[in-house]
DNA sequence: CTGAAAGCGCTTACAG
DNA sequence: CTGAAAGCGCTTACAG
């Protein structure tokens, strides 16, 4: 036990009447030792209450044991819609019945995300990282491809996805099914306030979308599409261009429940009923929906699973070189009031 | 550049000329080294695109420059209450303007917290600790304590407050206030629901409310204090033992928006009207108190600035070695209908 | 202002 | 089955 607090290895190593090499064995017990030896390395190792100590470890090994998380660019205030912290919820949850740390990102709005994972990569940070969202042309998802540099990701890459591990609800799927439920209930004119253009899912989204309207032989009306980020003004503001329209849509379907609330405060407001006179359907099934004043029918995408299944496929690509892996985790729709109005 | 891609500092020193020692305090510009010399590594550092290994700086500086974030015992589950992924958006809002990384607990049930903190601490993986909620009886605050080891708290220790950094809202004087509001409006039989015994939190609110009823001359009734997680559940459950009474309390505060609505659900199914038959007030001020059928009265406790205020201090414990200072965050009634009833 | 050397606490071929 | 030695990539007294 040097001057400073710490008992080293080699500490032990001297109690023991061994080799420092024989004490790093024991820990890693991945070598021939003897079990006498062994036995009593170990009764040392708890007599001086040993540890290993990680910066060490990492050093020599050149393994950190450590993986990032990639909150997306506006880091802090994504977390305001509840997907973020429940996605990870999931990434621990799948983490906790391994062996790595989660390294958090904290990019400020300045801060680029590339930025922090070129750091994180290239301070041997982290053996692997995890990116929260996906953006249409992601420079993160290419800087991390190119140096094959293990990862996986939430969402969808929109290129090269044979060589990424990435998780994702059908979401092309869950938009055409929604609008294909409004169609059926008589609907005519469907509206959709998707996120924000620039995020993949709101591509599937609008495709599938589009998709159901036509199987259901109604023309697409780029008047009612409206694209826009998920927070409560984006819903106002469409909630007012649309109860402002002179031939108002009979449904709308939104990407967030925190924007369909928006939306829906104005319609009351303006007096237009939910579902009477509009039908609304939303996505992520928050307590929001089901506590709403009318309750909101809404796709539950399974946040939690995503996280957790992210951090899998990270696992999996780091310990065993899987790339390319793709997971669909289902989603479900919770029907409620506010679809149920007139056929 | 050894066979191995990364660049090291005596890749670089070779390069420039110099010694690994110059390059090094180059890179921490901390001592007098000639400027045309810096210039000179400076750009060799560039051209190679070298990058400090943070594991091998922190074996040698014996500092990490990682603080050690952790989540409550229940700690994944806990991230459905809407104060921690708040709270730790505040944490990553301070750690951004520092040099700190953040390390995520990532204990399951069985695992226990202090399991964990140790981990972080005795594996020489981070340099201070932030401890998201306090217990009655913690086991964490007191090892941290013990081993004085730098660490802030969001919430109030119990004891040994003058030795520990923490952040907190008058928890008392706002249960006082919320109580008197209610008591002012001529309320006469005021139950509470608070959160769950273990946390400081419960025991100053409860506090706080037995205070005002005292000053009000309304006697303290036990049987309409309950106490219990904070999910709907516990909403649920004590909404309708609530509901049942023969005497029915004229108004309730509750400690958590979540549990709150679990309990007003009960009321509106059984028929009791809010805030005519029962007024209700909450805490956490999230969406869900703002959206509600009724909107609810609920105290803004700033988990985001306590968060963020959490990180300074623990700043300041690591790197100015204070200890025992304690910060008040300014929590903020919002009023809305339902307290907004009879007199 | 700069360098040689020792050290941070581990791991891992290599040799026996 | 075990040890001596070199090495992981930095930092930092010490000496000049």
């Amino acid at each position: 036990m040097k001057k400073n607090g710490h008992v080293t290895i080699s500490d032990v190593a001297k109690k023991a009447g061994v080799s420092p090499s024989t004490v790093s064995r024991v820990i890693s017990n991945n070598s021939r030792i003897s079990e006498v030896t062994t036995k009593k390395v170990l009764k040392c190792m708890e007599e001086m209450s040993y540890y290993p100590n990680a910066m060490a470890r990492s050093l020599a090994r050149k393994k950190t044991g450590v993986v990032g998380v990639i909150m997306p660019t506006t880091s802090e205030d994504i977390l305001l819609n509840p997907f973020f912290p429940e996605a990870l919820r999931g990434i621990v949850k799948g983490a906790s019945s391994t062996e790595y740390d989660l390294l958090l990102s904290t990019n400020t709005e300045k801060d680029e995300e590339l930025k922090i994972i070129k750091n994180f990569i290239r301070g041997s940070k982290v053996d692997g990282v995890i990116l929260m969202s996906s953006k249409v042309k992601d420079e993160a998802i290419k800087y991390l491809t190119e140096i094959d540099f293990p990862f996986s990701l939430i969402g969808s890459p929109e290129e090269l996805s044979e060589q990424i591990n990435h998780v994702d609800n059908d979401n092309f799927m869950a938009a055409y099914e929604i609008t294909c439920y409004m169609s059926m209930r008589g609907k005519k004119r469907i509206a959709m306030i998707a996120g924000e253009e620039k995020l993949t899912v709101t591509r599937k989204r609008v495709d599938g979308y589009k998709r159901a309207l036509k199987e259901s032989n109604l023309q697409f009306d780029p008047d009612l599409l409206f694209t826009g980020p998920f927070d409560e003004k984006t819903g106002y503001e469409y909630g007012s261009k649309i109860s402002d329209m002179t031939q108002m849509p009979d449904a709308l379907i939104v990407s967030d429940d925190l924007v369909t609330f928006g939306a829906m405060k104005i319609f009351e407001n303006s007096g237009i009923r939910v579902p009477e006179d509009i039908a609304v359907a939303s996505f992520n099934n928050t307590a929001l929906s089901r506590y709403s004043n009318i309750p909101i029918t809404s796709v539950d995408i399974n946040a939690l699973g995503l996280g957790k299944e992210a951090m899998n496929l990270l696992v999996e690509a780091m310990e065993k070189g899987i790339r390319g892996k793709k997971v669909i985790i289902p989603y479900a729709v919770h029907k409620r009031q506010s679809t149920e109005g007139v056929k």
